[in-house]
DNA sequence: GTGAAAGCGCTAACAT
DNA sequence: ATGTTAGCGCTTTCAC
């Protein structure tokens, strides 16, 4: 009793391989009679269908890939779920691709189109800019996350990081802060996603005429909470006085909230933090994290949506999406006193 | 200049197709020159295997299915990244799938390698027990996670939850804690993993002689921290006196840490808390969590070994693999003063 | 409405 | 060491 096929079945019902496909697809010109002897040759051998061999047959596999730098990093993890419902809303499975941003993988990403394994891409790049992977990529249907500023022949979705941390920014000052330090700018980090969001904080504080410290501007090795938390030790230690600070990521404004508390340093009373990707992270921190939130929802349902287009066929230029964000205040850096007494 | 195939390649180099798969496959005896000659042409076309068809041809497809509860659950997505990295290391790809409880989406799961999409499944189920799962699979080599007691005809991989559970109320009964409470029982979970940790407290109250309250049992309606959070307020708000708290998981954990901060009872001074899973929730909460640490690489290792086991044929009895696990200790639930001084 | 047969692209016997 | 060829299981024109 082993593989079942499609021609069992149609020899058991005593019809063609054609009907019993037309049932299985729920072709609508079958006559009722002709369904249910199928349908009871199916029921009666257990007969599955291959999914390999009709992904052959058709050369649509319903997969997508979707590469992001870290699966259990809380910003992806969170749009992993995100992705993975829209997908499934549409029809699509995914498969998801840790590239830990090596290079290697990065680009290993793209080929899995061309190996006929998923459909198109979902590509978070880290090691790699959108010049790279306009040339990378030939003809397969891609989408990029993250940010790049370069047009190129793969589609875009972001948030508007610019504007973002500006508003971040303008959030401190309306509450009087004066010494607002960035943390941190990623050594090695080639994608701008960090460059964009310093731009604004920058931007920021030359709209209210603010003098720029370069000192504030805090640097780290890597995307971890150990690594912030020890920028931001360092910081104090060197005397750095700071009100205020905008992170580049939640882990980042957890890493600074550790150091932050065992230095002593009262927050959001002595600084005001601002988180970034409005995480579980920052939802449970003490204090509980103000957040720059991109609209994840947003993000994974305007992602597939041009994916799908691409996939059904779309040949255009690459397009660039802008979706919503919006600043979740939480107590490390509440409404401005001035805000809530008017 | 489209979908190049083997044929190509091999009309091209003027060689036969078994030839230029030899090449493809690092197969040791070709000759040199026609390895060159052959490779030529795989570079000249741009030539890529497709994966479809060749596991249409072998019957392997080389991935395997995880199927959790939720992608974005903190221990979900950390296990998730040691599964993926572990199968990466034996050449398995990892198609997770989100079965958000859902006792379709876990059936579902289970009709995967029947369709030839995955060689093998790894299944943290929820809404099924494990006869359940052994009456559903038929010849799907599956590796369970999470607790069960039942030997049925898949393998399983866990650690020993009562012994752990007895071990956190151990140690807080080495400080001195004497009202030590169970956080939470879900309601609905039918998956005894809950009932193991809760067993565990209960022996651990027993084997020092304490008495159990059953009010001292918190029950929540799902696994957010939210209803943690509530519970936990609820719990204090009704004057239950405790100095203890054993938590099912570190969301819950996290949930309490926030109702006991808001309500202004002190972590650990009025109440040590103990969490599960040690995840990087805990690891940056406020006080840092203590925290019930299964080995996950160890249980992803075990995991894949015991699912490449079945995958290449092993049809024995269901095997079960106790992990080992240890209690990280943090702030929440320090090393009593007593051994401290000692 | 239903049947017959030619692929989809690769692998693995078997042959040379 | 290399070539030939028959599948793997399903889809899909194209007749009937």
């Amino acid at each position: 009793m082993r593989k079942v096929r499609l021609a069992d079945v149609a020899a058991v019902a005593g019809v063609s391989m054609k009907t019993v496909s037309n049932v299985v697809h729920d072709y609508p010109h079958v006559t009722p009679e002709m369904r249910r002897k199928v349908q009871q040759a199916i029921d009666e051998l257990g007969y599955k269908p291959n999914l390999t061999a009709r992904r052959l047959a058709t050369g649509k596999t319903g997969m997508i890939a979707l590469a992001i730098p870290e699966i259990d990093h809380p910003y992806f993890s969170e749009l992993s779920r995100y992705i993975a419902e829209e997908a499934s809303a549409r029809g699509y499975r995914v498969l998801v691709e840790q590239t830990l941003s090596n290079p290697a993988a990065e680009r290993a990403v793209l080929n899995d189109r061309e190996a006929g394994v998923v459909d198109g891409v979902i590509f978070h790049p880290v090691s790699m800019n959108s010049m790279e992977v306009a040339r990378l990529k030939r003809d397969v249907p891609v989408v990029l996350l993250g940010e790049s500023t370069m047009p190129v022949t793969a589609d875009h979705v972001m948030i508007d990081n610019v504007v973002a941390a500006q508003e971040g920014v303008a959030h401190l000052l309306a509450q009087g802060r004066r010494r607002i330090a960035f943390l941190g700018v990623v050594e090695g980090d080639v994608t701008g996603s960090t460059d964009q969001r310093l731009l604004g904080y920058q931007q920021g504080l030359v709209d209210a005429r603010m003098p720029l410290d370069p000192r504030l501007i805090l640097s780290v090795t890597d995307f971890t909470p150990e690594e912030s938390a020890r920028a931001v030790r360092e910081a104090l230690e060197a005397g750095l006085g700071l009100d205020g600070l905008v992170c580049r990521d939640d882990r980042f404004a957890t890493g600074a909230l550790y150091a932050l508390r065992t230095a002593g340093v009262r927050v959001p009373e002595d600084v005001a933090v601002v988180g970034w990707d409005d995480t579980e992270l920052g939802r449970w921190a003490t204090p509980t994290l103000t957040s720059i939130a991109p609209d994840k929802r947003e993000l994974a349902a305007t992602a597939l949506q041009l994916l799908g287009e691409r996939i059904d066929g779309y040949q255009g230029i690459g397009r660039h999406r802008i979706v919503s964000h919006s600043l979740i205040v939480r107590e490390s850096a509440p409404v401005a006193a001035a805000v809530l007494s008017s």
